[in-house]
DNA sequence: ATACGCCTTGGACGGTCGTCCAAGGCGAGT
DNA sequence: ACTCGCCTTGGACGACCGTCCAAGGCGTAT
């Protein structure tokens, strides 16, 4: 059996790295604490850089995973406004993955190893959409995908400043889409 | 004469905002501390407390005056997306305003004094902005400002993330004005 | 010349931080 | 039964933090 000990292990390792995803939501990124990990792991303090090179390593590796896992759960369907805006209005203000975008996109500025991480991953995703766009006959299919996306994101930012005032956007954003076909 | 001393001390507590401005950007709301500020504006560590009340008042107010500023002075002539992205071009990516307004935007989630004089700020604007539409006979002229501003606000969220690939978006931001004429 | 008030200095205080490490626990292989 | 290796513990270390304050400097008014 290698159960008992490694999979205790990898079961620590994991518990480590949903706390920092929940606590770069409730605290911010440059506020979690390798005590705060710990205590939210269940762990003894040392563990964090027994597991991980260093706290700015165990951040990065849990906000790209969960940062991927959301993106490429998005698949642009018949409606890809309301595929987008959908899953922001599923929570009710406190949205804990898109306060996770924004605070990771932030610490990226000052972090070289982050911010070519999320690149990849925003460009993937504007890449994806941008195929979608020009399979409906949209015209400047990546300007399009590159505005849908700023704006999605501009939401994220203006939703969790002031989780009131919602509003129906989705037929002002299709003008994105159905004012430009070709 | 009452200007050498009050003077002295007015010209102090300016040279202590302007380099709070200054920190946010470079350094991260977070990450500005009473000693840095004291340093860069050219006096000792204790004098931030004098001037102020608390690191926190001074972050808040260097930013809220800053962020009032650069929206005051924004008035949407006869093309509104090329007033609102050329100031966004005119810096060559490490725009300081565009960071700033990201930065507020972050520590306003977990400040509430914060919060309500940015979401203050933002809504003055936007109803700015949807007046300026209304004029243009643009149907649903306050849906429309909303996503124009958050769109900008995910421009400069995006360029502060990967300064390169600047293409010119114009012509998709004015689908959203175009495309809902009445 | 003396007293007053605003401004400044530089350090003390208690606290938290990231990182590191000696010591111990414990299942697995011999 | 014993060793080995992975995992865990809890605290030490030095650095930096926000805040506060006694002491001093220096124009200004009397």
């Amino acid at each position: 059996m290698e159960s008992s000990m490694a999979a205790r292990g990898r079961d620590v390792r994991q518990r480590l790295i949903t706390a920092a995803t929940e606590l770069i939501v409730h605290k911010g990124w440059s506020a979690v604490s390798t005590r705060m990990l710990a205590e939210r792991a269940g762990v003894a303090p040392g563990v964090v850089h027994y597991h991980f090179a260093s706290l700015r390593a165990l951040l990065t590796e849990a906000a790209i995973g969960t940062m991927r896992a959301a993106v490429t759960g998005l698949e642009p369907g018949q409606d890809v406004i309301a595929a987008l805006l959908d899953p922001l209005d599923e929570y009710s203000g406190d949205d804990p993955t898109s306060l996770l975008f924004i605070e990771t996109y932030l610490a990226a500025t000052r972090d070289d190893e982050l911010r070519s991480a999320i690149s990849a991953l925003v460009a993937e995703f504007q890449h994806r959409l941008a195929e979608w766009l020009a399979d409906r006959a949209v015209v400047a299919p990546q300007e399009t995908a590159a505005v849908i996306v700023a704006a999605i994101d501009g939401l994220m930012l203006h939703r969790a400043l002031n989780p009131a005032a919602r509003t129906d956007l989705r037929p002002v954003l299709r003008r994105l889409v159905e004012g430009g076909t070709r």
